[in-house]
DNA sequence: ACTCTATTTTTGGTATACAAAAAGTCCGGA
DNA sequence: TCCGGACTTTTTGTATACCAAAAATAGAGT
């Protein structure tokens, strides 16, 4: 097992335990319906269980696990309504926020990184490299979020972007090239502080990406 | 001090002392800034430091305290921009939820409490029951949102409530009639399942109460 | 008054213990 | 064989005691 606490440990214990039990579940190490159970996953990782505790709380808040009074954690078991309701929460939030970015980009504030990780995406897609896609295809949206200048917005577009990454790892999404070019539509309505057009663009470039994840996700599903 | 863990402490703890902090955050008893440090609230409250702990991971989470590494947890300090931000996250969810809820009345979905706590707000202001008033208020909006039908609107929305419950404490509100006549017409809106009404009612009475919370909070903070 | 140092507090974490609730196991009877 | 209840084991939730290291505070010297 590569997944103990290494080197400095001069870290957040809880923060590194979250980390690798994240991980483990993203990367579907633990399935859905799991227990997971503090001793074990204190002695796997070498700490005690307080950080543990810690750790399984934030998951918890964040969508991936699920507790029970007195029975503790279990690997949350995603089903087609929670992608579904996913989306229409990102439709709200994200479009709200690109909307707000574009305001923003009007009114003189920086355009940050949305080109640079428009162009590192294009490389990533040249070069084949299809897990750094996935996570700068992340990033622009991420980015968009925090271009809208609201703390609250970001913090409660957070545990989606987890979510959705989670979703990413058990169904495939639709083509890379697709999603850059309305990233790169998208991208030129904020940075030209077109409010209502970036809204629009993001509204469908979100809706666009719900069938696709159903479909993927319904195949993994059922078998 | 009548916050002491009394009669029978065979419940949940952390829960326990979650609820009696967040309580005197609230209420004002813990001011702004106020560190709040764990082996004090562990003899308060008569529990050891790790129910304090998670309490106080809580109410991070939902935005009342904010913790540094190694300097423990804070009561924030509400600003201007925190109401802004708040409201507008409040306008991207709440007009959805109101949306959502109208479409699934019009689908034959039940229309659950809404009509009986805008009843009970009724007799709340006749018999000039301020606290209740607020209460019935707030538990309407929560009404709405549960009637969208998606959870993680619900979950996500959660925060926002505690939020607001803790801003109206600081800074009062306008017209209890008005708001009553909002929250009246727009329970219509969704009972009679008129969607893009429900929308439009949603906004306003949301943003309607922007104005005054701001100037409210405005003196309460530069006194 | 102001800065630098020494002392005390406080956090984040470990280890251990224990009651009570779940979960798991076993056994006898239909 | 299958079922239901009694018994045993696990696991959580919490308490207590303790520690290193960072932060806050007090103190001393200029």
């Amino acid at each position: 097992m590569p997944e103990t606490l290494t080197g400095r440990d001069d870290e957040a214990r809880a923060e590194q335990v979250y980390q690798l039990v994240l991980e483990g579940i993203v990367a579907g190490r633990y399935e859905q319906g799991v227990r997971l159970r503090e001793r074990e996953l204190s002695e796997l990782y070498n700490v005690s269980r307080i950080p543990v505790r810690e750790a399984i709380q934030r998951l918890e808040q964040d969508g991936f696990v699920e507790t029970f009074p007195r029975r503790g954690a279990v690997v949350r078991q995603l089903t087609l309504a929670d992608v579904n309701e996913l989306f229409d929460v990102r439709l709200c939030l994200e479009t709200f926020a690109a909307r707000m970015a574009a305001v923003r980009v009007a009114a003189g504030e920086p355009g940050g990184r949305l080109q640079e990780l428009l162009d590192d995406t294009r490389q990533a897609i040249d070069d084949g490299r299809t897990d750094d896609v996935v996570r700068l295809s992340a990033a622009f949206h991420a980015e968009i979020v925090r271009l809208s200048g609201n703390r609250l917005l970001i913090e409660s577009v957070k545990p989606l972007f987890g979510r959705m990454r989670w979703i990413f790892g058990l169904a495939h999404n639709r083509s890379n090239e697709l999603q850059r070019d309305e990233h790169m539509e998208l991208c030129n309505a904020i940075l030209g502080g077109k409010a209502d057009l970036a809204y629009t663009l993001a509204y469908s470039h979100i809706e666009l990406g719900r069938e696709p994840v159903l479909k993927g996700l319904a195949e993994t599903l059922e078998p």
